[in-house]
DNA sequence: CTGAAAGCGCTTACAG
DNA sequence: CTGAAAGCGCTTACAG
């Protein structure tokens, strides 16, 4: 390993003090011009590089801020990623990924790692499973700011950035109803979800309230449970003419093959309408309508609310992100 | 902000040194016990947490990896990020996510953070424009070793991982030699990236030796255009019998409208094959044939050579990761 | 304008 | 079995 240059080797080569060499790099107006310009010079000739570890360990923080995520590669946090990232370095911030696996375990053990470096703060989705409550304490106790973001934590008084699921589902049924079904079938993720519990109460709600009439069978997609499987209890005949609601892009993946596979074309065999951000929906024909969300704009906003945070807005809040209706052709 | 506990915290506490302090939680032999226990048993109690930046200054780097992609959403980067993340933590390494977004500057300056950092390790999928040599050279002398995913310099001696390209080419060429097809119309990416050229190569190179009849149209999705401006060229007479090869899952995205536009059907009025990781493929009707390109695989892949690099094996190398024929319904 | 010194939190060779 | 001391690379209050 080469030796990385550092303030000492500068000092030693230019015969001035440690200090002076800080000071002279950073600009510092107690120091002349010349000897600015020899430590300067000397310093690019010798590719020196400040040590974050030496700068942090004074600092008491790093610049790095932590995403946890049940996974990376689903159909929604790679995009939230991606704009944390993006938000992060136009701030000087750099982000770690961590991914905790719906695994309570591995999800304490990120959070312990983030206090182990120290970061600035940490944008969480959490596990399906159970809430890790205690862990959560534990990094409010080291002043470590959280934003909790998509799957949210039910109980409990944290920052949190999410999907307007209740309007999403709402204006799920809202459509629904608007095209004349009086009955139909909504395929939703798992019922301990936060995000599965909102959008449900969003279209019971809104059903209860303008139209009482409707109503629908709710099937979970659990345990690793197929979508197709669940599906399969209905013949063709009984799902002619009817509406699919998909809860997530995760679900609709099961629908289209599932679809594909009867034989059921959209939208004359049967309709659907799913949440998405929108991506796939638009690949097919016809374009599955859907209820957007945005990772992306999730990811502004959650990193929005950290910078206020840090900035010193500390009272604990919940937003939520506006959805809007895709028409495509498939009901 | 709470003060963590420290060494010297629980030193006074105990009234022992902070030398038995560090030793006790270590379970280092020298250690009494009973010194042991106490010791443990506040540390546990006051929630101590070692501090990365003190350890790692004196073991000058981190237990940090960066991975360097020019976007995380892309059809293959987070499924990589995904795997390396993965592999990264069983052996108690995270990892940091930087975008250069194409951007040469913003390559550099990302490199240039990986040395700020002194992370373990680098693993890098290149812009499309220029490359950055320099700044690849400066990371050798850090010692910093770099892993080249995906999209690599054509150029200089470096440790890479990447798809078979030209193998994934004539795989793709004796598929649709196979079926018969005299001529056929090749959708491809910016002619500048490494992985284009190796496709386009292993088409030519297993036509020239097993099927010279065989031509093809070349196209190239560049500068923003949009694939379905590219194919406009054609009639639909022209394009009827006829195949199409889709070079990656992002093209295949431009196709696929495209058909459903033009009211195109696959495989009676036209065939298709791409190269694709598998998802989007299996998710339409018929199923699109494809020879993969496995995200996660090519992760894994990665993170052995960077582990072997870090066990001392430095000579460079070029590993190639295998591809494989689906046999879809389109053509 | 410049420098010596203390301190961030840890580890480890050395002495006892 | 335990402790004092040096050192990792930096910043900054203090003294000159």
């Amino acid at each position: 390993m080469r030796n990385p240059a550092t303030l000492k080797k500068i000092s030693d080569h230019l015969s001035v003090s440690i200090s002076t060499v800080s000071r002279a790099l950073k600009d510092h107006q107690d120091v002349s011009p010349e000897t600015k310009r020899r430590v300067k010079e000397l310093a690019e000739m010798l590719d020196y590089e400040p040590n974050s570890f030496a700068i942090n360990l004074r600092k008491k923080h790093s610049d790095l801020f932590a995403v946890i995520v049940p996974e990376i590669s689903s159909y929604f946090y790679h995009s939230f990623i991606e704009a944390v990232e993006e938000e992060a370095r136009l701030k000087g911030f750099s982000i770690m990924i961590l991914q905790s696996r719906n695994n309570p375990e591995l999800e304490s053990n990120n959070l312990r790692l983030c206090r182990y470096n120290h970061v600035a703060g940490v944008f969480i989705a959490v596990n399906n499973s159970s809430e890790n409550h205690p862990a959560f304490k534990k990094m409010e106790d080291w002043d470590i700011p959280m934003v909790f973001f998509d799957k949210v934590p039910a109980e409990g008084n944290f920052n949190k950035v999410c999907m307007a699921d209740e309007q999403a589902g709402a204006l799920s049924a809202e459509k629904i109803v608007q095209k004349g079904h009086q009955h139909f079938i909504a395929v939703m993720g798992s019922p301990s979800m936060s995000i599965t519990i909102g959008r449900e109460n969003g279209i019971r709600t809104y059903l209860s309230k303008y139209a009482p009439g409707v109503t629908f069978d709710c099937l979970y997609v659990d345990h690793g449970e197929k979508v197709e499987t669940l599906l399969d209890r209905y013949s063709n005949s009984e799902l002619q003419g009817k509406l699919l609601f998909s809860m997530s892009d995760e679900i609709l993946c099961g629908i289209i093959p599932f679809l594909n596979q009867r034989g059921l074309k959209l939208p004359a065999d049967i309709s659907l309408l799913t949440i998405s951000n929108g991506f796939l929906p638009r690949l097919f024909s016809p374009q599955v309508c859907y209820i957007e969300t945005n990772g992306n704009k999730l990811g502004k906003m959650a990193f929005n609310r950290m910078s206020e945070i840090l900035d010193g807005k500390k009272v604990v809040c919940e937003r939520l992100l506006d959805c809007e209706y895709f028409s495509g052709g498939s009901m």
